[in-house]
DNA sequence: GGAGAAAGCCGAGCAACGCTCAGATATTGG
DNA sequence: CCAATATCTGAGCGTTGCTCGGCTTTCTCC
């Protein structure tokens, strides 16, 4: 019963070769690009691999199945997001709020252009899949709001667990919205004004039953 | 080649006896228990039908495919809400917005109860077909912010296409987000007062740059 | 009540799918 | 050149969504 180093959960070989990250790469551009052209019915994994160029052997050797293919993209997808968003964020002084909500803002919305026919699987997809997705966009969100309420006591509500859990919900869910229904708001800059709206809303102070005399002119 | 009333479409019948009627609710039925007890993946047709105690034939009798069977749990669920939010809404006053408001997301909040297994798979059918879902809820929503506005001249900031459009997707992105991922949140106090709060700071007007001189730093 | 029409139900079987596995082919190091 | 390893191949298996010809139940009207 002396069992060898890979006996029976017949994992999924990582590419070592250049030459099989190559295949990997074709595979998932084959994937978007039939994606965009035909849309999430017509991805077979067998008309996956005959796009690529490839058998459909070759395609199971790196990918367990079909889904695997699709969270592959989003993974990526979500690292180029979350990389973006960290550089823009680093940069910037939490004591002031509302540039740094705008500029996470944009540099989120930035990762939505192009694309639209593959963003919507891949978005579908990572619904699909509980534990990923919005925890890992989470990753990023709650050290930003944690900083901003830090260095803003007083002039930021805090937020609390359902707070922080609403707000970010409400902010992906209104760009992945806009991304499957393909909006045409979706490059606008009222889309992106409406949602820096959305979060510094959020984020001032309740002053109890209402603001009556606050300001007459809106933002016309 | 004379051709019938119904000669190349093969629309499928709707239900005119009553014993079809309850076929289709059987079906409906027995859709979500499966899809309660064993998940999105074991709901096939096969075993639809098996368990609803028909023949497969029959079931396709009501429903062209597969998807219809969701779309139609989406559709009677989607009816059900917006009729608990038509009501709420009918004889609340549109000048005090903050209990119209919170009227509101209760009504929304207490149509996510229960059956959660199902409703995860419905939410996501309704999100793979665009045209329905989310325009069937800005059927309500959508009068109901412009009565909003127009009672609140002053007192609530215009929202316009993008405002209006991010305030709605927002909502029930945070929503079906809980419900998606069985966040424990869903039916606590504190996600109700999130949901209200991120409404009412969207409607409160904007005052310029920065909320920063509006309130002389209250506390901390 | 009975006979014909209409509505409803049945289930074997087909095309297409996701996926496996035994072996052919390419690449590397000596 | 050869052996060892990595990579690729594709016929074919089990399952799925779905069709179609025919059977059974219910309605309708005399």
């Amino acid at each position: 019963m002396a069992k060898q180093t890979k006996p029976l959960v017949t994992l999924r070989k990582s590419p070592t070769q250049a030459r099989a990250q190559e295949t990997v790469d074709t595979i998932l551009e084959a994937s978007a690009q039939i994606l965009q052209k035909d849309g999430e019915g017509a991805l077979t994994t067998n008309r996956i691999a005959e796009h690529a160029g490839f058998s459909i052997g070759t395609l199971y050797q790196y990918f367990p199945n079909r889904d695997a293919i699709l969270a592959a993209m989003a993974s990526r997808e979500q690292a180029h997001i979350l990389g973006k968003l960290e550089a823009v964020l680093a940069r910037l002084d939490p004591a002031d709020p509302e540039p740094m909500v705008r500029e996470a803002v944009r540099a989120l919305l930035g990762a939505f252009r192009g694309r639209h026919g593959v963003r919507r699987a891949v978005i579908l997809s990572v619904m699909r899949r509980l534990p990923d997705g919005p925890l890992a966009s989470a990753g990023v969100a709650e050290p930003l709001l944690a900083a901003l309420e830090a260095r803003n006591a007083g002039r930021v509500a805090p937020l609390g667990e359902a707070g922080g859990f609403v707000l970010l919900r409400a902010i992906t869910g209104a760009v992945r919205a806009a991304a499957i229904e393909r909006s045409p708001l979706l490059g606008t800059p009222a889309f992106e004004d409406a949602l820096v709206r959305l979060v510094m809303g959020m984020l001032r102070p309740t002053t109890g039953p209402a603001v009556a005399a606050a300001q007459p002119a809106g933002g016309a």
